[in-house]
DNA sequence: ACCCTGTTCTTGAAAGTTGAACTAAGTGGG
DNA sequence: CCCACTTAGTTCAACTTTCAAGAACAGGGT
């Protein structure tokens, strides 16, 4: 449905206007300064990037400190491919394990270590500062109201299945 | 001076709020989801990635479509290794190419070719379109407002000096 | 039991990114 | 002019991400 809107065959492009570009940039300008800031604030402190950190919260936070590999693939955004080397990574680093999933012998749970739950522990202050200092130590209490508003919107606008009924992958 | 409020050392650490937590998560979802829309959506019509569409784009918008390396890092936010590599790739393209500073041999400016222009030209269109449609056609104007407001507050608190003096590597 | 289709997860290669080391060239004393 | 120091950009190796297969199992029908 872009197809029609692209290239040569479209009609007149609805451009941004002078105000929606500078939001633009800034949105741009801020997000990928904000995910360089932590990545390397978390690869110097937890020797991870930011993502994997993401994957040790979420599993820290799951019944029995383990999720099935989908699962936590569609909780963190990311594909299964990629979360399947991104394991193997911390499995490698102690942090994680795999277990097999009694009820269904494809599936793959995997496990936060009591070794990756330290390393959560000792990291997570350290980190929950970066943020406070990058976001909520900046903003007044009505722009966090409303930037979670805004967030929840958009986030709503691109699940899965909303650019193209033609995408059956996961995410 | 992270290091003090880190790990094993440090002072009571401030945690997020359930509110602020909320707000966390759809910031990331939010923006970790379009961001990974933009990147198929352009990779789909355009042939690369995000990132390198906005190279591009600085290009066309520097006064003769050419940019200095250091320069054109800078505005994209992206290291200076990061910019040679990608450098190379839309060289290989035929969509830029290298030239040597006529006032410092050290130098490189990165020109955008016509056949580079001519990408930019035929996909524009569809990605302001994506743009569009994943945030400005869901937000009412007060909320265009309110997030230009605040991405401009954040991205303020994270320039490269911010985070310590001691850091003279650019970004 | 068998086949068919869809799901789960992994793998391998290519592409992209990172951080550090490196080359070459400008800069500013002494 | 020479030295040390900085700056511009590239390169290398290690790591991460993507995309396209692929292996193994599940859940129906038939």
């Amino acid at each position: 449905m872009n197809r029609a809107l692209n290239g040569e065959g479209g009609q007149e492009p609805r451009w941004l206007s002078d105000e929606e570009q500078r939001v633009w940039r800034s949105y741009l300008h801020a997000t990928t300064l904000l995910e360089d800031h932590l990545d390397r604030q978390l690869q110097r402190d937890a020797g991870m990037p930011h993502i994997y950190y993401g994957l040790l919260v979420q599993l820290s936070q799951a019944p029995r400190r383990r999720k099935r590999m989908t699962q936590l693939a569609i909780d963190a955004k990311i594909t299964r491919s990629r979360l399947s080397h991104a394991i193997a990574r911390l499995e490698k680093n102690g942090w994680v394990r795999r277990e097999d999933c009694p009820s269904d012998k494809r599936g793959q749970n995997a496990v936060l270590t009591e070794e990756g739950f330290g390393v959560l522990r000792r990291t997570a202050p350290g980190h929950v500062e970066a943020v406070r200092q990058a976001m909520f130590d900046r903003l007044t209490p009505e722009q966090v109201a409303q930037l979670g508003e805004i967030m929840q919107v958009m986030a709503e606008g691109l699940q899965p299945q909303d650019t193209g009924a033609d995408l059956p992958w996961l995410r």
